[in-house]
DNA sequence: TCCAAGATTGCACTTGTGTGCAATCTGGAA
DNA sequence: TTCCAGATTGCACACAAGTGCAATCTTGGA
């Protein structure tokens, strides 16, 4: 409050001490806890740092023990899921005394890479992956320098990492039971370039469902997880003969696009003449114009399965968590054949 | 990659000096640009670095200097406006050598006290507010210790701070004009009990407009800035006799929560029933079921003023700066009228 | 009044880095 | 061979904190 300093730096304890009267021991040791200091200097403290606008510097704290900081490596942050995650994770970890540090790179390994880099720099005690696959040498670097690693739905078998990640068998399964009871007849399957193994599962387990049911799927892939990728996808998939009366989207913005595209472009109704099914269960899959049956990725369950790893150190990872994906019954497919 | 060492700590300048054989200043001016360092023993301590995992702690390094950290402090990040931002901050400050901590908060007072004083633990350099106003003192402890504040959209005249921030009456007055040219007689505006100073510049500006052409504006309001707050709104502008025509909705979010309202529960017609002018260009907003017209918030040319105040230190402050919002001609509004 | 136990305090060291300064080394010219 | 300039190196300090240890101060009881 008082203009007394334009000091143009941070104020350290030093200075406090200095204006408190008393050593640079004392003002550590009030901002400490349990440690011993007398109430009268506590006070003294306490008056000179609310003066002087005094803040405990964590970076200097973390030289001697853990840094509390924790990296999240994440890439295409605008995302409806991948914003969901990052908040779910932002908000958790700080409620348990921990700092967020978000590296935005893009999914390929020289980013993800250098990302992980930047998390050693900066002492980071835990990475957690969100988007991209790090190269197993640079995990095992951040392991030897005893930081952990949490990957979340990039299924690689990776040592030493913990690895999250949803239960994609089942919801590629599921997917084909729902198409199924509607009483579609020809199945379709929306995807994207991107490769990732989770969205690679969802498909295989999809199109293998269909095909031990003695069914054909025509596979829709125009470009990156979006979408207007699913919007494409819907143009090619009604702009020809034998087009599909269901599909399963393996996520929720290609569901989108392709159910835009199908209405819109082509005046199709849904469930009537087309049933569709998503994956990830973004806010704008439950608007009125969508109502789209999807299954959700239960997020604050794996942001706490995170926390637990890194509360407990000498948890070794390897072994894979796999949460339930949750289904989320809406409109986009028919109860029954029509 | 050889496996010599369970250290389970960060390995640091001293280890891989031991190990190069030189002393600790020679691997310090290693990794420092432009200090004087012989060829054989740059390759010597590179050497050591590499087979032990170095990384120089950059949180070290932020003790003598600057800490290059900027920390975001930010509510709402699933909102997808607010994820953009957040997207094109982190991916900016980074392109310059910065890290970004996201601190992810409520948006009232209290929250974004503790959220600014965290920022001063971790002697972040700068601070970008994207929500919640901090109280006048807290900015200034935050300058006295040379931090850097800057405010983004929240327009209140703050000593010290940087203010950007979009035109908000440009975008109310045009909203009007567009509605007007459209023929509109019956117009509302589409709000939330947020409060914030953009959001009622921009209600202000709207009726002001409206009023001195002599037209009655209502109002609906009904909670939170969120999809659900306008489709709840939409049900209760058409649930009763004198329903718009027109409405400015403050946000984009509110605006489809309406539009969804207005089609699916009252099978309105949209340009033709109704006229609807949004705010923040999300990318939903161009998706095929809303094609709403709206402004466009220069999210690039914000970022780019952020990073300018930042990297020119002596930059007092003070004076707010406007960035001309963009709009965006969709369909959700008539070109003259029915 | 005196003594001892317990509470406080300050010194000095630690953490990992960058850097000024002085000492040493190198290489080329006389 | 000698000398000097320039390049390289290491010591020691600074940065901002936490903490073990010993010294000091309180306090209470005999």
């Amino acid at each position: 409050m008082s203009s007394d300093s334009k000091t143009r730096s941070f104020v350290s304890a030093r200075i406090v001490a200095e204006r408190a009267g008393v050593s640079r021991s004392a003002v550590s040791r009030t901002f400490t806890d349990g440690a011993s200091v007398s109430e009268e200097t506590r006070r003294k403290v306490l008056d000179a740092a609310g003066a002087l606008g005094y803040h405990v510097n964590h970076l200097a704290r973390g030289l001697r023990e853990r840094s509390n900081i924790v990296c999240l490596v994440v890439a295409d942050m605008t995302t409806p899921i991948r914003a969901g995650m990052v908040d779910v994770l932002t908000r958790e970890l700080q409620s348990s005394g921990k700092i967020t540090m978000v590296i935005n790179t893009k999914a390929d390994t020289d980013s993800v890479s250098t990302a992980l880099r930047q998390t050693l720099n900066y002492r980071a005690d835990a990475t957690v992956v969100l988007s991209g696959t790090p190269p197993a040498s640079l995990i095992e670097t951040c392991l030897a320098n005893g930081q952990q690693v949490v990957l979340i739905n990039r299924d690689d078998k990776l040592v030493g990492s913990h690895n999250l990640g949803v239960d994609n068998s089942v919801a590629g399964r599921e997917a084909f039971f729902l198409l199924r009871r509607a009483g579609c007849r020809r199945l379709g399957l929306v995807t994207s370039n991107a490769g990732t193994a989770s969205l690679v599962e969802r498909e295989r387990v999809f199109i293998e469902a269909a095909n031990a049911d003695g069914m054909e799927v025509a596979v829709f892939e125009t470009g990156p997880t979006s979408y207007s990728s699913g919007f494409e996808a819907g143009r090619r998939a009604f702009g020809r003969s034998n087009s599909p009366d269901g599909v399963f989207c393996v996520t929720d913005l290609l569901a989108l696009g392709f159910m835009d595209a199908a209405v819109h472009e082509f005046g199709l109704s849904i469930p009537d003449d087309l049933c569709v099914v998503g994956f990830d269960d973004i806010e704008q899959a439950s608007w009125e114009s969508y109502r789209l049956t999807t299954f959700s990725q239960p997020l604050k369950a794996m942001a706490d399965q995170v926390l637990d790893l890194l509360l407990d150190p000498q948890s070794a990872g390897s072994e894979r968590i796999l949460f339930e994906p949750i289904p989320r019954w809406r409109k986009s497919v028919r109860p029954g054949p029509r």
